[in-house]
DNA sequence: CGGATACGGATTGTATGCAGGCTGCATACG
DNA sequence: CGTATGCAGCCTGCATACAATCCGTATCCG
């Protein structure tokens, strides 16, 4: 493995986790002393953490640890329903390779055996598996490089991520409502796709994300199960610098 | 400026003009000592260039510039389409900033100029850099860095943007009725903003990406045209490695 | 006492040397 | 003649030295 590569992968483990808080400012060298490393890929790493979004430049050079604003990830999971929803309209209107919709519909037998009642903690490990992979078929479903890439960049902010609540929402009481309803979501978008109807699998992905919105809401009023969101320590209530 | 944007904007206008063509390999010596910089500009104007998607890492190092499909950039118009869509959308339903709004009609207003027949060759000039400012206007309108900073990206690519294809579009015959037909999506899509009229002001910001895709398919038909759209060189018509 | 200026420290941008790995070609062997 | 092997050149990844810049502070002058 490069140190390039270590050093992203290990200061993106130290932002998601908490240890760096909002706010803190990364210059190379502190980067570079901190993780055993040279300069050269100290910067590298930075850039590319940029890139994702987890650090900003900042205006005096260097960078900082980025933190966001219960609407930022609004916006963003409001960002993935749409780019997922082109993905399944692409599919349906033009129709998902067979290979892909095949494996589609195994998923959904087996998502539908980890969402059967009672849910035990096993399950909802396992559906949390099985939702990333499913979500990762309908962009292939798609076809579309382009769209691929977009998408991959919006999910790389973890709480924008399909499975960046899913875990937090084990707490939640409605957990079992809520998980039956989502798979009811991935079966209609299967069927729409595979009949061709673009409209509507466009819309039930949409409204597939906003179930990330009720998550989101629910782990911000209580700060035990914020912990279990990646990177939940980046996510500011209401507002301070 | 810095010798690492120096090296990026000029590789940029090197590969968009052409001069690089789609396949050739980029290391980074021969960039360094083409724009008489040294390696370490070199190689971060590369990793921002294969950012924007212009050129691409290859497996065994280094980076290539990359080639279009016609199929990737009608995705990447639709991809467009369905941003500014989204923005529209968020702009008519949580009310778009006064200012913002005011400004936008102002430009409508400059647009009806730019758009009365006869059309004239400084008026399409005019065109282009109003249009561009009128998107720009929309994104933030919208108010939400997130899906901005995503636009951004998609943008990026020179026959992405909004203003890809519309100098290119002069040669077409229909010029003229394209521009009307433009200039109308503009003035609906202000005015379903300032109704609040979310679905429509969507509905019709894809409509509107969409009339890229004529013009997309006018120039690739038409080998003098292409040679006038940014990056052009880089379009491939069905298929070449 | 307040403000401007000069100095010190730190940090980024840049250049370059070095090591490891890969590609591709040429040569030798079966 | 085809295949395998070895070698040479190139390239990337990394480390580090150097220069220019910026920020903060402390001091000095008005």
């Amino acid at each position: 493995m490069s140190q390039t590569l270590s050093v992203q992968l290990r200061l993106r483990e130290l932002i998601l986790s908490g240890e760096l808080p909002p706010g803190e400012r990364l210059s190379e060298p502190s980067v570079a002393d901190r993780l055993g490393a040279s300069r050269t890929p100290a910067r590298a790493a930075l850039v590319r953490l940029a890139e994702e979004g987890l650090v900003e430049a900042i205006p005096s050079g260097g960078f900082a640890v980025k933190s966001f604003a219960e609407e930022e990830i609004q916006d963003a999971i409001e960002l993935r329903g749409t780019l997922e929803g082109l993905a399944a309209r692409l599919a349906a209107e033009r129709g998902a390779p067979g290979a892909a919709l095949a494996e589609m519909k195994r998923l959904i037998a087996r998502l539908d055996d980890a969402t059967a009642p009672p849910i035990s903690e096993a399950a909802f490990t396992d559906y949390v598996a099985l939702n990333a992979h499913f979500h990762e078929l309908l962009v292939e479903a798609a076809g579309s490089a382009v769209l691929a890439r977009q998408i991959g960049r919006v999910v790389a902010l973890p709480f924008a991520s399909p499975s960046g609540f899913v875990l937090a929402q084990a707490a939640l009481p409605e957990a079992q409502r809520v998980l039956t309803i989502a798979q009811e979501q991935h079966r209609a978008v299967v069927e729409a796709i595979e009949r061709r109807e673009g409209a509507r699998a466009e819309a039930l992905m949409r409204e597939h994300a906003r179930l990330a919105r009720r998550n989101l809401e629910f782990v911000l009023r209580d700060q035990e199960t914020l912990r279990l969101v990646p990177g939940g320590a980046l996510i500011r209530r209401r507002s301070w610098a």
